[in-house]
RNA sequence: GGUCCCGUGGCUUAGCCAGGAUAUAGCAUCGGGCUUCUAACCCGAGGGUCAAGGGUUCAAAUCCCUUCGGGAUCGCCA
């Protein structure tokens, strides 16, 4: 509702500038504590008007002409600022509009395919608090996505060929698989021993690199013992995702790319335009040309491929297949995955978006895989869980306890997902136990309690006979300061995900999220529902806390947390 | 050493790309509020030289340069 909003004030401000004989690409709008929207438009446009900011204002407000029926109210210029509040029709439509729409409310405006790719993290042990970041800023972007009108693959690529795997695979069939564990645990376990025993017999480091050109020539005893490793971890890996609500829709493997050619193909069309050399007997592609000093290794002296080589063959293979690319990457690909855009670029291929994010490390330091040094997002949802059962325990001690299981898991996960996905991806964090357990804050849980908290005033109010949803209902009579700033509220939530699907930012959603609850507290706490004074206005609240429960459900989903009905 | 990201009240953090109206929230601290729709809530208070210095501009948390601090990365790992 909001972008329509947006849409009319940006028509009717250019109108009354054309109509003064001026011209400028920049309204500066902008959401403002003093209206509904401003603009700056006086400030950009005062030196080719030849007239100070402030005077420039009130000629443009001025010569505002608002058409019929518009969503436009007051306009008021404050100095150089010209101020912008929305009618009594936008509010009144608002409503309307949520109940007709429901949980297609705010959503819708966009259309094209995108693939996008995220976690892929390597199947050599479990997921860690660091993977998650990848797997939570991935996933809220494909819903996200999804909400503002895309048609959203989302894709885990899975290394299956790498040198991580030839040890996996090396290390079971040297220690055994132990099936009494998580099997991507069970990976880890023999993966960090195979490696303790890499740095003690380094000369057992060619029984890897046996396996790796075996593998690559298709020997499909080396192939079985790689794909069973994978198959291991990818398992466990699957759970832990399914379990906080991640889903990918495909897995495509990098083998996959090697046994189709595309591989090799994709290297004769770099070798074509001329930009590779043998350097030591490795392939490399000068990119200097794009700012990169160093070359790029894409085939190593014993001829089997890198990492980036397939991923080459498999961009160019997804570009083929969607209007966009993205790919949710941590801080240590920034610069492969520059040379690989680069590269796409030189042989004229579609390039892909870049989502990166910084590192989660230990308070002791980096996490590794190898060295045994991660916290698995395993331990830290058990941890989770069990400290939202005690909350709930607490607060509802005469509930059930498949009530209390339900509502830890969902109050758990949400509690996660909303820490990981509200700071932004660029600024790297040091995992916190005392932080990350920490229920009293004002993060997922604050969120679903408010949608818990509408859903009980309509139960009560349908047990009392109160609340009928087809009756019809007059929006003019929510004029108290909480619930038009609760609708208006509301109303913005196209275009939170307009800016989080354009800018890529998921961590908005989780802010207009908090924000979205805290209005309908403070509306809840000033403003009787089911004791209104009388039945029209009765009905009229009850129709706002049921819009209220929509656009919180329809945030809770997009941040992929669950909305309890009660908790 | 080169390159990239980050540095905002005691702690966590928004805003920075597209510079402008008293810098956003949360946690913690202090004070107030449950006979009323779930208090996992609401109201209020204190607390910030926006890392430091310089520059551009009518105007800088935001743009440019330098320095410091943290993270990432610098060919045959991914």
């Amino acid at each position: 509702m909001f972008l329509e909003f947006k849409k009319q004030v940006t028509s009717i401000l250019r109108d009354a500038i054309a109509s003064l004989g001026l011209q400028t690409d920049d309204l500066g709008l902008e959401a403002s504590q003093h209206a509904d929207i401003a603009s700056k438009a006086a400030f950009r446009l005062a030196s080719q008007a030849r007239q100070n900011p402030k005077e420039l204002a009130e000629r443009i407000s001025e010569a505002i002409i608002l058409p019929e029926d518009s969503l436009i109210g007051k306009i008021t210029t404050v100095g150089p600022y010209i101020n912008i509040d929305a009618n009594r029709k936008y509010i009144d439509e608002t409503v309307f509009r949520i109940r007709q729409e429901e949980a297609g409310f705010g959503g819708g405006f966009c259309q094209g395919r995108i693939l996008l790719e995220h976690t892929s993290a390597n199947p050599n042990g479990p997921l860690h608090v660091g993977h998650i970041r990848n797997s939570i800023i991935g996933d809220t972007l494909m819903r996200v996505l999804r909400r503002a009108g895309y048609d959203v693959e989302t894709q885990y690529y899975v290394n299956d060929m790498g040198r991580q795997i030839a040890i996996v695979s090396w290390a079971l069939s040297l220690f055994g698989f132990d099936s009494s564990r998580k099997p991507d645990h069970a990976i880890a376990d023999v993966y960090i021993k195979a490696n303790a025993e890499l740095i003690a017999n380094p000369e057992k480091v060619s029984e890897i690199d046996s396996r790796m050109q075996l593998v690559e020539k298709g020997d499909e005893a080396t192939i079985k013992s790689f794909d069973d490793a994978v198959a291991f971890a990818i398992k466990g890996i699957r759970e832990t995702l399914q379990r906080m609500n991640v889903t990918h829709d495909s897995f495509p493997h990098e083998s996959g790319f090697i046994r189709s050619g595309a591989v090799s193909r994709i290297v004769g069309e770099i070798k074509a335009i001329g930009r590779t050399e043998i350097d030591n007997g490795a392939l490399v592609v000068d990119l200097s040309d794009y700012g990169f000093e160093k070359t790029l290794v894409i085939q190593r002296s014993d001829g089997t491929s890198l990492y980036t080589t397939r991923d080459l063959a498999y961009h160019e293979w997804k570009g083929e297949r969607a209007d966009r690319m993205i790919d949710v990457l941590g801080a240590d690909h920034k610069l492969i995955s520059g040379q690989l855009k680069a590269t796409l670029n030189a042989i004229g291929k579609r390039e892909p978006e870049i989502v990166i994010f910084e590192f989660v490390s230990l308070p002791e330091g980096s996490m590794s895989t190898r060295r045994g040094k991660f916290i698995p997002a395993d331990e830290l949802l058990d941890q989770i869980e069990k400290q939202a059962y005690a909350e709930v325990d607490k607060r509802r001690p005469e509930m059930p306890d498949e009530f209390k299981k339900e509502v830890a898991r969902n109050v758990g996960i949400g509690a996660v997902r909303y820490d990981i996905v509200k700071v932004s991806p660029e600024k790297s964090t040091v995992f916190n136990w005392k932080e990350a357990l920490d229920f009293e804050k004002q993060g997922g849980p604050f969120i679903q309690y408010s949608h818990a908290r509408a859903c009980n005033i309509l139960k009560k109010a349908e047990e009392e006979g109160l609340w009928d949803p087809s009756r019809p209902i007059d929006p003019s009579l929510l004029v108290e300061d909480t619930e038009v700033d609760l609708v208006k509220k509301m109303a913005s939530f196209d275009s939170v995900i307009d800016t989080s699907a354009r800018e890529l930012k998921p961590n908005a959603i989780a802010i207009y999220a908090r924000e979205l609850a805290e209005s309908f507290n403070q509306f809840y706490r000033f403003v009787p529902v089911i004791n209104a004074e009388d039945e029209e206005l009765r009905a009229i609240r009850l129709a706002l806390v049921d819009c209220a429960r929509i656009v919180l459900a329809s945030a809770l989903d997009t941040l992929g947390i669950a909305a309890p009905e009660s908790m």
